[in-house]
RNA sequence: GGGCGAUUAGCUCAGCGGGAGAGCACUACAUUGACAUUGUAGGGGUCACUGGUUCAAUCCCAGUAUCGCCCA
């Protein structure tokens, strides 16, 4: 046969999909609306607008790509709702870095106005990065509804919520302590702090008595707070210092008078068991501060420079000395003059955790200053019933753990950022310092006039808010919400959101809280918690570390269908992906191995087959492939419902490769190619219909490839990603077709195995003596002889009562094949092979029947269990005979 | 310290109360047959260890060891 296809011989990605892409946006496949089904949507996790897309992003947009898909063939109306979020500090610090490397004015040299300007002009630039690395992916969501935190309608969600919650009470100043950034000079949220170990020094202090009868020794890491001590804590119930709680020691250097107090965070095992206490400058001494009365004196500035001008060191001497010291050199020069005092009891070597900006890399203080919170503690309470109570629900289950974890221990949220880039806080202030909150000066004006009785001048609050709190609204905010817009009314609440679990904190919680608060309604019926993407040997993706892989580079060389469909196929629920490229070029093979499938319904006619019902297919192959197909759109449906990703791929993958061109194609050629002119119409029928079929089921997870093949193999009146996800009924399964081609592909796997092991040449043909054969299995060989015969290079196929001399035997249910070998055969060689059968058949006798001789099994198993023991075992010693018999007609 | 999880073939991982699986890698054979980005066949496992529950444990429970992650 001549090469006569119309498709080339390999499927090459890159020529097609970006082709495609663009058709199916044009087209706008990817818009909600075009069907009256029910809604099914999606809220892309929105990516940093800074962001460039990393293998976790890769995951995260196929799974929830896959689902949309899926949902949409089913008929749904899908939204998948994209866009960004404004990412306040990265952005901000983007900009900055490209005004530094212009040699331009920094951003308050420039101002506030012009530099919002400019991240304005960037964001034009360079903000779609992502947005563009999704479509390479085949993301389907509609991008015509994309959205961004810093858009004007979301904008305006951010002051209707932050006034609401204000007025509400939720919303609140207050003098914390705060993660403060002293590089960045903002505060920062905990979640982007990050803990590292540093090897550093325990230092061991004598802080002599107020009353002279000697010292207390206490441990710090952190030596230059000491001038903000304003307490020793010990432990309540360490006998060493019943008698000095409540003692007064004087602090050197400064030469404040502190109390010695009783806390049961002063840990007697830890160093001597007294710890300073320092409340302006850590979190644990603040609260022990609260609960002993101590005072809290701040001792830095918002650089983490010493700053000595509280009123508590206005009788200190030698106040200036220190000043404006950084706070490396202020630790140097307390250690320092400490020793000069005499005072210093040791200094230990000592590992330790410091916190440090994630984007700074700058060692984060504690820092009291004012900020905005929110009462997260109350909001978190329905956000935490609702996961209780199976409003909305973890998958895998186990997740909700965590959930709960967090939102139990939740602490006010600062929502106030000391940043340019982000929404600008909405609250204004009277000379006095009152404040006016509203949704635009003017109202905040009438307040303030109102209050002062007169027009009076106000000043905006410099700070934005953190941009997590626009991102919390994102589920409604991208719909419209404030306003009752109908999208707003059809596609909240969401279906899923679809996460890696690191940011659960982030993503679940707060937009659980904002929802329900806003929406009285759980924004997602279920979370979805997928794996972290990490690299071949198990360890976390990173810059630093270099073991990064870029999706976009494995979709260049191996097409967006094969990464997408590894990642699926790794997606187990709960656990890490160790991504390796080798499995990606494997699941490259397979969109070929598809791709060379229909190459070959083509050049066999399939292309031109008229339509085929599944329910009226007359041979049992036709019968056996519906029956197939059954089952895999069973298989992936099941598994795409529980999102068990793994599964549905994998389900799929194997329908394709091993079900249809494996056995499917090879037992059809004779047919396809046959005289049978009527057999021949029903294959080619029936061969298009099952690969329209695997194209179907393959769609969510290898979108190009498969609409590719689905508009080059038929005129087609729209997509495939419009057309419908199969539900052939479970009826189609024939179980008896089934048994007659299992029963054929067990003899061409035996036949084929007997003649690899006895070393056959692969060309020689042998002929086919079958011994023993009942009624049925010889009408199988009738029925199946040229395929037969085809696949198994057997020329010639005999009944006979005997085995004739010199044959390699082997069982196949009731009847014995042999293959007469006579001038090949090796005689220890063919006994050595049957021993080693019958070894193994004897071993599974063995089990079975010591199952069967335990009374134990027979009282208590299942009847359907110990029945199917009983006919293996049948079936086995049935089996054993066969073989030993073999064994005994070779002498 | 609190929490979660892992340990199954050389590697990466599924499975999970009743017959140990996949992909890759490996070995042998096959090259004008849809596809060598292939096909056929094969080797390879005390399912970490120790107890317990059960008629039956890779699977459930407890403990041990090792490794990971999250929170403090």
């Amino acid at each position: 046969m001549t090469d006569s296809s119309q498709l080339d011989k390999n499927y090459s990605p890159n020529d097609i999909e970006a082709r495609l892409y663009a058709e199916w946006e044009d087209g706008g496949c990817f818009k909600p609306g075009r069907n009256d089904g029910e809604p099914y949507t999606i809220m892309i996790p929105p990516p940093n607008v800074t962001g460039v897309l990393h293998m976790g992003h890769a995951l995260n947009n196929t799974l929830q790509d896959i689902l949309c898909r899926f949902e949409r063939m089913r008929g749904r109306d899908v939204l998948w709702q994209p866009g960004t979020d404004h990412a306040g500090i990265a952005t901000q610090m983007v900009v900055e870095r490209q005004l530094a490397a212009e040699g331009n004015t920094s951003r308050r040299d420039m101002g506030r106005e012009a530099f919002i300007e400019r991240v304005w002009e960037w964001k034009e630039q360079s903000g779609s990065t992502i947005s563009q690395q999704l479509r390479r992916l085949g993301a389907s969501c509609d991008w015509s509804r994309e959205r961004f935190t810093m858009d004007e309608g979301l904008s305006k969600a951010v002051l209707k919520v932050f006034v609401t919650m204000h007025e509400q009470g939720l919303i609140y100043k207050d003098k914390r302590l705060v993660n403060w950034d002293p590089g960045l000079l903002t505060a920062v949220s905990d979640l982007e702090v990050v803990q590292k170990e540093v090897n550093s020094h325990m230092w061991h202090f004598n802080y002599p008595l107020e009353d002279g009868s000697g010292h207390i020794t206490v441990a710090t890491t952190r030596p230059e707070t000491m001038l903000g001590d304003t307490g020793v804590a010990v432990h309540p119930d360490d006998e060493r210092y019943q008698d000095l709680i409540g003692k007064y020691v004087v602090l050197p250097i400064v030469g404040r008078r502190i109390p010695i107090v009783a806390d049961t965070y002063a840990d007697p095992e830890q160093g001597s068991g007294a710890v300073k206490i320092t409340p302006a400058h850590d979190f644990n001494d603040f609260e022990v501060g609260k609960r002993a009365g101590l005072a809290a004196i701040n001792i830095l500035d918002q650089r983490a420079h010493i700053d000595l001008s509280d009123e508590a060191f206005d009788e200190m001497i030698g106040r200036d000395e220190w000043q404006g010291l950084e706070r490396f050199e202020a630790r140097a020069k307390v250690v320092e003059t400490l020793e000069s005092l005499g005072v210093i009891d040791k200094i230990e070597e000592n590992t330790h955790m410091v916190p440090f900006g994630d984007r700074s890399d700058k060692v984060i203080e504690p820092w009291l200053t004012d900020q905005w919170y929110v009462d997260a503690a109350t909001l978190a309470k329905p956000a935490l019933e609702a996961v209780k109570s199976g409003e909305t629900k973890f998958v895998p289950a186990n997740w909700s753990k965590t959930y709960y974890e967090w939102m139990e221990n939740i602490q006010p949220w600062c929502i106030s950022r000391q940043l340019w880039w982000g929404h600008q806080i909405p609250a204004w202030y009277g000379p006095d310092g009152e404040i006016f909150v509203a949704e635009s000066e003017d109202k905040a004006q009438a307040k303030a006039d109102a209050h002062f009785g007169k027009p009076t001048e106000i000043t905006r609050d410099e700070d934005v808010l953190d941009t997590w709190f626009s991102s919390a609204l994102w589920p409604f905010s991208t719909l419209g919400w404030p306003d009752k817009t109908p999208e707003l009314a059809r596609h909240y609440k969401t279906n899923v959101l679809v996460t890696a679990f690191d940011i659960i904190f982030f993503w679940v919680a707060r937009m659980m809280m904002g929802g329900l608060h806003f929406m009285d309604e759980v924004p997602f019926h279920t979370v979805y918690i997928h794996a972290l993407v990490r690299d071949e040997s198990g360890a976390k993706m990173s810059k630093s570390k270099g073991n990064v892989i870029d999706p976009l580079n494995l979709v260049d060389q191996y097409g967006a269908d094969a990464l997408r469909f590894t990642l699926s196929s790794m997606a187990a629920m709960g656990r890490d992906i160790r991504l390796s490229e080798s499995r990606v070029e494997g699941y490259r093979n397979f969109g070929t191995k598809l791709w060379n499938a229909a190459r070959f319904c083509e050049m066999n006619g399939c292309f031109e087959a008229d339509a085929f019902d599944p329910a009226s297919a007359t041979q049992p192959l036709t019968k056996w492939l519906v029956s197939q197909s059954v089952r895999a759109q069973n298989a992936v449906t099941e598994a795409l419902e529980a999102y068990r990703f793994n599964d549905a791929a994998n389900a799929a993958y194997q329908f394709i490769w091993n079900n249809f061109c494996d056995w499917y194609v090879e037992l059809a050629k004779p047919v396809l190619q046959g005289d049978d002119r009527v057999a021949q119409a029903e294959a080619q029928a029936a061969t298009k219909w099952a690969l329209d079929h695997a194209l179907r089921l393959l769609h969510p997870f290898m979108p190009f490839v498969t609409e590719e093949l689905w508009g080059k193999t038929a005129t087609r009146a729209d997509k495939l990603m419009l057309d419908s996800w199969p539900t052939l009924a479970d009826g189609l399964i024939d179980e008896a077709a089934d048994d007659e081609i299992n029963w054929l592909i067990e003899a061409i796997t035996g036949i084929r195995s007997v003649r690899a092991e006895m070393n056959v040449p692969a060309g020689a043909k042998l002929a086919l003596v079958a011994v023993s054969a009942n009624a049925q299995t010889r009408q199988r060989f009738e029925q199946t002889k040229s395929v037969l015969q085809r696949l198994t290079r057997v020329e010639d196929i005999q009944f006979a009562d005997a085995v004739p001399e010199g044959a390699v035997q082997l069982v196949l249910g009731e009847a014995t094949l042999a293959l007469p070998l006579a001038d090949v055969i090796d005689v220890d060689a063919e006994k050595a092979r049957l021993q080693k059968a019958i070894g193994k058949v004897n071993g599974e006798i063995k089990k079975i029947s010591g199952k069967l001789g335990n009374q134990g099994f027979l009282d208590k198993a299942p009847e359907a269990v110990i029945n199917e023991n009983k006919q293996r075992l049948a079936e086995e010693e049935a089996h054993l005979e066969k073989l030993g018999e073999a064994l005994a007609r070779l002498g």
